[in-house]
DNA sequence: GCTAAAATCACGGAAAACCGTGATAAAAAA
DNA sequence: TTTTTTATCACGGTTTTCCGTGATTTTAGC
């Protein structure tokens, strides 16, 4: 047993604030690690790292949050070129989703199904240069590796385009400002077909049942 | 010509920041007055009140604001018999308003159509015991005083109903929610013609145009 | 150059929201 | 004790949103 001098410190990065407040709550049962900070977009991530240059010593990132997903926030690591050691958290137990997260350089998957069991291990793992993934994740990968069919989970087709495009984000904004189908369409020069298109869309991405949850959303999100 | 050696502190109360910043602006352009602080909801200015016991030398006060509006802000301070001298900031120049204002112990009232004009002078005069009424308010105050007709501006009838009940409040916290009239009905035991009711009264009382703009508000007054 | 993603439009049906208006009973205020 | 406010419900009509599904054309990444 080595005896640690500094603790490994965390940064959260989760849309959902009570799923950071659950994490923090969790991680501060051990005296080895502390939390540096958190975020709840991946903007804040990246502009987290652009302003100070370094995060936490690990990063825990959830996959799905708005407009900058956690794909996004590693493949800005990646892109410039900046090893930090991430550990992903994810509701989907899908392996084209695990895939892609371990090519973009992350070194651990936690499914939030039993996120609170694994986070310590994972920490202590990843923080010690190894990898680490819960066991059912590991499950599906070595059914995968070994041919099985993996049973997929409940996971929504086109999860992978989760974050908003530019457009999706110009007709959200216009949502937040109380105007309607027809009134989008007339600002933007469009079809109303294609703005009705987009509302479902983005209700289908950010995963709420309406309008007002979009503009919950965009609130929260510092979209507005 | 007296030196003034302290500042007169301003404290100003509006839902919409951008007036605030306005204001401000106007403000910081005479050394003698200072910005003690703002509050964007009737709540805040009570809650910093019972908290701190006093408020700037004077509260700018807008009227209109969402759950707790101006009025009730001038009767907390009635009712507690607190001298807190108070410009109020009006969008209606209607006599019953500012009648209403007035009987209230309000020293100055302002029309926004010309505050930028008139704010200085009224917190000077205002600071150092008048009262001020900008000229607009004047003029309307002297043709009711001859038994002129007032003819009066656009104003929404209901205008002075317009602090939220409780369970209208309730109401709009369900939609912020994402519930629809159905659910909201299911689960306050009430018709789903109550709560439609209640939506419509919400849409003309908060005055947007939709669901949506409900949730906005709710959200920039946390009401949440 | 191929493939994946983004932007664009269409359509028809179901559900929900919005609008106006009116009404009644209970509670609160004047 | 009137008057006002609040809480409650009704209803018919219009508009908008939501849902599912599919298709075409750029644009961008590999």
């Amino acid at each position: 047993m080595v005896r640690m001098k500094k603790k490994i410190l965390i940064h959260v990065a989760d849309d959902h604030k009570i799923l950071i407040e659950g994490i923090i709550a969790v991680i501060n049962t051990d005296r080895n690690i502390g939390i540096e900070g958190y975020s709840l977009t991946g903007q804040e991530v990246i502009d987290w790292f652009s302003e100070k240059g370094n995060i936490a010593d690990i990063l825990v990132l959830d996959i799905t949050m708005p407009v900058i997903d956690g794909f996004q926030v590693l493949k800005y690591f990646q892109e410039n070129k900046i090893e930090q050691k991430v550990i992903v958290l994810s509701s989907y137990d899908d392996l084209k989703i695990v895939q892609e997260v371990l090519s973009l350089g992350c070194k651990g998957y936690i499914s939030k199904n039993n996120a609170g069991e694994h986070i310590i291990r994972a920490i202590k793992a990843v923080a010690n240069g190894e990898q680490y993934f819960s066991s059912d994740i590991q499950s599906i990968m070595v059914k995968s590796f070994t041919g099985q069919d993996v049973e997929q989970g409940l996971m929504p087709n086109d999860f992978l385009i989760n974050s908003l495009t530019e457009r999706e984000l110009e007709v959200l904004k216009l949502i937040t400002k109380e105007y309607s189908s027809i009134e989008i369409a007339d600002k933007l020069c469009l079809s109303v077909n294609t703005i009705e298109t987009y509302r479902g869309r983005l209700l289908k991405k950010i995963n709420v049942k309406n309008a007002v949850g979009l503009a919950m959303y965009a609130v929260q999100n510092n979209i507005v």
